[in-house]
DNA sequence: TATGAATGAGAATTCATTCAT
DNA sequence: AATGAATGAATTCTCATTCAT
């Protein structure tokens, strides 16, 4: 029926998602449109409601679809590393620094921070599922190190979240400062500084 | 003009902030509603348009209101500080993680990052008032350390970000999740290691 | 009390209404604010209240204050005249003509043409004072110029609607039209034609 | 597109300005409620907006739809004419007054007159398209007459006015105060001593 | 008399969601 | 599965009117 067919019929949540991310992105939760959600994604403005059941159902599904695949990431390279903490920290920090300039989901932490409270239950899985599960494996990391002889013994939960807070940071001003900046500000040494000092300052 | 002033038109604008904050706190920007805000501060909608000509209007003069009063007192502190800049951080981190406890104004870290892009105009105010400033005053603290052998060199305008960095995050923790969290998460050791992390990590 | 004070408390309302006029006469009934009006006239909102129990008395007060002397001018006018009728129609359209040209009423045909249909009692007061009245006059001055053997006989009512109509289209175009119009309109020689044909259309 | 038409939906515009010409006209322009104009239409309150963007827009579109049919009606009938002008402006004067008895665009005088200005661009499409059109339709017919010895010379612009100048003061007589009236007034004998007048008033 | 702060009814407009096709 | 016309709840903002001073 439709001249241009559908790739997939398996796509179609996906390509939803995506073109919600870059709505949000744009607009914010609240301003954004369903039906803007569904002309980027070249359906109609009914067609979300055959996927999702509501505007909630997507913030949520998407909160869901883009975290957990990165975060997996993140733990593949943590099961694989041997010896030697800090060279971990290291890529684990470049891998971070590559997401904030160059990935479509640096918006999500301006995003979710703006709106996740308003989403007691999405709030709660996300702590739990992303959360408790990377603090975790940053918070492990560095007990790794302690263990090792290569840190000094300081909380390690507290580490993981400062460890995460400069990166957060860097994330959020791109997304909320980069529109009106005059220079596209470069989160590169920030975090390169941070990784320096850390180091440092975890040391024995 | 009138000998014996009108009780209320002098404070009204600051009843209304206050409302406003209180209001934009639970509900956010987008979902709180103006007759709410009146309401809290024991007026008729009508009269908030008597003093502020939107809602825009009320969350710029809200932003605009809060913040600088606090900054001055920063910067006051760091006025007056004499001798080795390590005292007068740990006094700063000891002042923001009260604020962070205590002030209501907790919330607006995470207000702002979920509205300030959708008002350019009190993005760059903020960014040149607060942020440029607050980051300024951090920087500064920095250098003169490096002056006088306190700290070893480093990129200054960087460490100011990486000082305020877990500050920014245990507020936006208190106001995202802190609804939902079963234990109510308390900042003062991550800020606390935060300091000591810090303190070693810029040492020369 | 007042640094400037009131000229003359009696002339207040009239202050008032000419202020009415013109604020009618730049947004139209329903838009006019009572306080541009009171504003206008150097009061205050309140003030307007003291005088007129609503917008609608203001409207009704400016159309009963503003038309009545220029009828009894007319009427005067005709009283006075003798012999034939003519002239006295020309001297009539010369006024009419500078009215229309040089007074602040000319927004009046306009404005009530637009809105007394909305003053029940208005109209009716309106009807019988001044268009019965007015228009009577023009008849009574057909009939005399058919007595006297100067007019041919016709129904003087309707002569008296004729006589009218191109002043009152001549009132709405300046009003409705001038704003946009590229070159003001001139409605002198459409007066002046108008008295032509009508003189000629009479004659016996 | 969809091989059974929705019924409404080409329908609609035409039912909603309909409609919006009654709840005009009864109202005015001002204090028709967007509201009511729908549910005359059989339509709920948004439907309207899916047709118009604005109150403003639909009254334009009113404007737009209901008098350039008219007026092209009147000019075919003049095209179509041979031999002396005067059989045809009785002609057209009698189209007029059918239409100000019957019509339920009688309402459309009183309601630009009241509401035009407002409406700049309006305005301009409005005498541009209508009466510059209508005006000219009349003069070229005057200017006709004069060569054909019917006439004597006169200014044919200020002709043009002065017929239609009744035409409009019977209609916008029937829509202010007609609903007062004690006896519904007739607009017929006016316009035929008009006719009877202006026929003579313009002979050599 | 005069003021202008306060009120709250009222209306335009938006948009998530539904549902007939 | 997909569409998009239709709905109506909800919210911002306006402004005539009131009334304490």
């Amino acid at each position: 029926m439709s001249p241009v067919p559908r790739r997939r019929k398996d796509a179609r949540p996906a390509e939803l998602l995506e073109a919600a991310l870059e709505v949000f992105a744009e607009k914010g939760f609240a301003a954004a449109r369903m039906e803007d959600i569904a002309a980027r994604a070249g359906a109609a403005k009914g067609t979300i409601y055959l996927y999702f059941p509501s505007k909630e159902a997507v913030f949520e599904a998407l909160v869901r679809s883009a975290i957990v695949p990165n975060l997996e990431r993140a733990e593949a390279l943590a099961a694989a590393h041997q010896g030697p903490v800090a060279p971990l920290l290291r890529e684990l920090m470049g891998l971070l620094e590559t997401m904030i300039r160059d990935s479509r989901l640096v918006v999500l932490p301006r995003l979710m921070i703006g709106e996740l409270y308003k989403f007691p239950e999405l709030a709660r899985f996300y702590r739990a599922t992303v959360i408790d599960r990377g603090l975790g494996l940053i918070a492990a990391m560095h007990r790794k190190g302690v263990e090792q002889g290569e840190f000094r013994p300081e909380d390690s939960d507290a580490v993981a979240r400062l460890v995460i807070a400069p990166v957060l940071l860097m994330a959020i001003w791109r997304t909320v400062f980069a529109p009106y900046g005059d220079e596209p500000f470069d989160p590169a040494p920030v975090l390169r500084a941070h990784v320096e000092i850390l180091l440092r300052g975890l040391a024995p």
